[in-house]
Order: C-alpha cells, then structure tokens, then sequence
DNA sequence: CTGAATTAATCAATCGTTTGATTAATTTTG
DNA sequence: CAAAATTAATCAAACGATTGATTAATTCAG
C-alpha cells in the first residue's frame, strides 16, 4: 500500500529528525538512526538516497508546512501595532514548541559554516517571517505608537534569541529555572505561557510609548 | 625550549579553536585541524593524548582565564542595581566580542545531548556567571528599584540568549542587519555599542520603576 | 650522547554506500 | 480468474574511504 510506504519514510524522518537534533549531523550515523528507527540500513539510501538526501527530506517536509502558517498578522486595520506583536509572539511560541526536534536541528544548520542551497533556501524562508515582523514593528514606528529609536534588528533577535538559549541548552536551563526543560508536559503548562508573558512585558515598556495613565 | 613548546601548542589550541567551531567536533578530523595548523597528526596526540583531549585543553585554557574575570561587581555599595546591571552588560559584551570561536565551540558543545565531566564543569562555571547577575536583579528587587514581578531567570537568558542568537547564526544575521557579521572591525565599532546600547535600553523599562519624572 | 620532538608509515575501527539475492506486491497477459 | 511477468521493498554482506590512534624510525637540542 502506498500508504503504508508513507508511514514508514515518516517514521524514518521522525527519528532521523530526532537523532540529528540530539547528536548532531556528523555525530549521527547512518547505522544508529536505521537501528534507532528499526529499519535495514540500507533503506535510508533506498529511500533517500544519502545520509545528506535524509537530512534535506527532513527539511523539506517542515518547509513544507511553514508557509502556509504565515498568516498575514498585518492585514486587521482594526488592531494596535502593539496587538499585532502580541498575536505574534502568540503564534510564534506556539510554533516552536510544536516541532522542537527540527527547530534544534535548524539552528545548528545555520551555525555550520558551510553553505550551499539548503542554507541558502532556509534563510529565505527565515527572511520571510523576519520582515513580516519587521512590518508590524515599522509600521508601529510609523504611526507614532512605537519609539521611533527602536532598534527593530535587535528587537527581532531577542524573541528569537531568548527562545534559541533556552531551548537548545537544556542543562543549563534546566539547572536555571529549576525543572526538566526537556519534559514536555511541565514545557506546555508552565513554560509556554510564560515566556508568552515575558516577552509581551519585556517588550512593551521598550516599544509602546507609554501614555499617562492616571496612577501615581 | 619550553617557550617554544608552549607557542607551537598554543598555536594548535587556536587553530582547533576555530575549527571546531567552524565546523562542530565530530564534523572536524585530526587531520584538517593538524593540517591547517601546519603540523604532523601525531602532534596532536603526542601533545594532547586524543582529540577529545584537545578539545578538552581549549576548554581548559580559557576556563582558567574565566574565573578571574568575576570580578563582585555587588560589592559597592554606593552604586544603584540598575547601575550594577549597566556595569554587567559592558562586562559581558566585552568579554563575548574577544573569544569569538570559544563561545561558538561552547554553545555547540551544550546544546548537544551527551553529557559528561567536560559539560558538568562548564555549567557549574557558567552557573557563577548567573547566579552572579541573579543575585544583582535580586537586590534590585529587595529594595524596590525593580519591579517585584521581574522574571530573573527570563531576562537572564535574554541577555545570553540574544548575543548567541546573533552571533552563531552569521547569515542570517548578516542579511538581517545589513552588514558582514564575521567582519570583525564593523563588529567592534559599530556592532558592540549597538549591542549594548539595545540591551540597557531594553532591560531599563522592564526592571526599573519608573519615577516622575517631570516631562509631560 | 641522551632525551625530547617530529615524522612517515601503519593500525584497527567505523564511516556512508553499494551490491546481489530474496521476498512481497502489483500488473500484465492469455 | 489464474499464471506469468514486472516492480517495489527488504535484507545481509561487503565495499572503499576515512577516522582517530599508534608505532618505529629519525631529527633536534642541550
């Protein structure tokens, strides 16, 4: 059945994605993702072609659904620049607790040195969702509701870096905040909201211009 | 002479240095890093046993030089928390611009799975550095100049989280703001005091309880 | 001369990949 | 429908290449 070849060349990716996250590219070989997945070695090769051809499969099958996700936040003329960031963040925590695997995967991709089309292809994809926020945070400025000296690179890079630390320095992390980060049920209760939090009260008082509100 | 030996194995360190972080540990051989260092492969081991006895030395070598660095930025009295934590950011931006590769290597290296004496070590010396700013927010906090609903560990990881972000992902860094990130001249005179700018101007509104002051 | 430094040659182990054979499934043919 | 032909999936075994490491011989320094 067609159907059942599907199921296994996904459960391939899935583990694959896996074990590429938690060792790496060259740390994984072809021989402990095929016995980690319970498949003959030689099927990755069937399958995919190569150790690489595995590891661009796993890509395009996230890509693929990436961007349909972009919902284009813009589009409400009714909403507040300041709301349009908080759907994002919304959105983008969300995101990324849902596909942690590539997400670690990704970003060690992108701190290799080496670059060709895959690079190249993510970092037009990346660009995408980056000048979509860029938007939201200019048109802010634009429109008096955000500092006109905000640093719009920065702001970007601190709700992607904040998320990138912790997550991909479990350990650490972990040892930090006083909990497993790896544990998925204690991630979704206690940790997703509140980053969602953090970052919302951490960039609002840097971007909104406040206004005089009558305390004190 | 033992001059000699010294630079030849230090010359070694700087070039595995780089390597490694170029290209990850298992993605770099003994023979590239022997090779681009100029010397025979059996040097390697000769000096440092293994290659994972390298990798350990680079860690060994810069770890001695952390320590030192600590200096109690807490012990003044006279200087306001928000004062300390300005002193904290110049510290750190300056201390991460000097040991580029380093700071790649060590992210990459607990960001992996594997966890060992090395990766114990690193973190009990990072947790120094942590709990070091811990400790400062929390003064702030005691004595009313912060907020009392800071979240400590978020905005930690915001200050590591957004100069890792940057700076281990070059190309996209490098499209977002305009210019060559590894260009290590535009990263000394424009870039850190960009950084550091952007980090006070950030954390001030979030920490801080603003006061009166009379401008509108 | 003696011990340390350096080299080329070599080692077993592991890497990603390929092979030829076998089984299972599908299509074609009469 | 049933037998034959074809295709797809799976496997154990082996390939050449590369890995980290070691050896033994050689060079160098004091």
């Amino acid at each position: 059945m067609d159907k059942e070849k599907i199921d296994k060349k996904d459960h391939i990716l899935d583990v694959a994605e896996r074990v590429f996250s938690e060792v790496g590219f060259d740390g994984a070989s072809t021989r402990m993702i095929s016995g980690e997945a319970g498949v003959n070695m030689a099927m990755l090769n069937y399958y995919f072609g190569s150790k690489e051809g595995l590891f661009l499969a796993i890509f395009e099958r996230r890509i693929a659904t990436f961007k349909t996700l972009l919902v284009d936040i813009n589009s409400d003329e009714h909403t507040t620049a300041w709301e349009k960031i908080e759907k994002y963040i919304e959105m983008y925590v969300e995101r990324i607790f849902s596909n942690n695997c590539f997400q670690k995967m990704l970003y060690q991709e992108l701190s290799m040195g080496k670059r060709g089309e895959l690079t190249d292809n993510i970092n037009k994809i990346l660009m995408i969702n980056v000048s979509e926020f860029f938007k939201i945070v200019q048109s802010g400025i634009d429109s008096g509701e955000f500092r006109k000296d905000v640093d719009v690179q920065m702001v970007t890079a601190t709700m992607y870096g904040v998320k990138n630390y912790i997550m991909n320095t479990p350990y650490v992390s972990s040892v930090m905040f006083g909990f497993d980060i790896k544990d998925e049920e204690a991630l979704n209760n206690i940790f997703k909201p509140r980053l969602k939090n953090f970052l919302k009260a951490l960039l609002k008082p840097y971007l909104v211009i406040e206004h005089d509100h009558t305390n004190k």
